[in-house]
DNA sequence: ACATATACTGTAATTATATACAGTAAAATT
DNA sequence: AATTTTACTGTATATAATTACAGTATATGT
């Protein structure tokens, strides 16, 4: 996005606010009265340099026919997650979703498999939002990666190394060593609930 | 949404695919190449009647001007409700959501307030999505009213009458009789944490 | 300096789209 | 039993919309 000029963040916005507030992009005629162009073909020229540089889509011949490309890369939800592959990988996506009610930027929603974060609320099937990152703070809920498992579990640090803990009375904690492959794929920020 | 028929429900969710999946509504050939009607009459009559039934709009003259009322009139966050109030009642309206994640239609949202259903997973500031319903099936979450005060509890009914369960051991279940103003406000259908 | 990108106006053609009108037939309502 | 609603096909047309082409002028990059 920056390397837009005024205009095309003008005309960029035009669409943005038609989305918004039409629920469906705008015609170039459209754009060209917003914008006070007295030629349709200013607001033509316009969408071909956004085009040209990644932020929109064009789907030719079609009316309307224009794409946001931050609307297009949605937020993959992930089911499985299988063994050894990375956790965002094409085959572990079960769908894609276009809202994050959060109010935090989330990088992936992970469904909940099992029982072992009950106590914090956590349920079976449950979607989580989850926040890339490699590190963790103290008490906080993590995915993490432990050989390759994919677990979520509350992040507990103190000066006798690091646990993984469960909500849950009937699982035991385990204490990440050097004999275990152990990373940090993210950090739980919210969870959505479809099933009551 | 209720008296819409098979073939209208049908149209309408080619409405709503298209605009989740291409990010603006289609046009009336393309309503009729998906559902194979042979005239593109057919579309343009199941859209008069689905705006004559007040579940999308039409901006007339505008290609794919239809719109959602469902978007156009985002979804409602009850915070606190004032006693007395209905519920839905503007000063209740703690802000207004535009995106529902949930794969059921919802009314409203509630924010929980208090711990009396931390047992069933639901969270003090939890968002619950809540269907109206003036009525509830044995052992369904339900947004009640106890003469002024609006709850979230569990909905149970055999010979003995109807009881409100808390989902907590330290609350004690209300038992509704004649003397209680009594009435169900909606269903629980999902909930959204934002805050883990 | 030269090419390329930006930022338009103006014209025009082809295609996309909305929408009305004329029918037919079955199902649901009154 | 009569009327209205649903559910289409088929035709036609005005207008909405995309998009190419021909220009002009300034700015920016190489």
């Amino acid at each position: 996005m920056l390397n837009l000029t005024a205009q095309q963040i003008k005309v960029f916005d035009v669409i943005k606010e038609s989305l918004q507030s039409n629920g469906y992009p705008p015609t170039r005629a459209e754009i060209a009265k917003i914008l006070d162009f007295k030629s349709v073909n200013a607001a033509e020229s316009h969408i071909k340099a956004l085009v040209k540089k990644g932020v929109i889509q064009k789907v030719p011949g079609s009316s309307r026919g224009i794409k946001l490309v931050e609307e297009i890369s949605g937020i993959p939800l992930i089911g499985s997650v299988a063994a050894g592959s990375p956790i965002m990988a094409f085959e572990n996506v079960e769908k894609t979703i276009h809202s994050n009610p959060l109010n935090k930027s989330v990088d992936f929603f992970l469904r909940v498999q099992g029982e072992s974060m009950i106590d914090a609320g956590i349920f079976d099937n449950d979607l989580v939002g989850v926040r890339k990152t490699r590190s963790a703070e103290n008490g906080e809920i993590v995915v993490a990666r432990l050989d390759d498992e994919v677990t979520l579990k509350r992040f507990k640090k103190d000066s006798s190394g690091i646990k993984l803990v469960a909500e849950n009375s009937s699982f035991s904690d385990i204490a990440v060593d050097e004999s275990l492959d152990f990373s940090i794929e993210g950090r739980a920020v919210g969870i959505i609930r479809e099933n009551l």
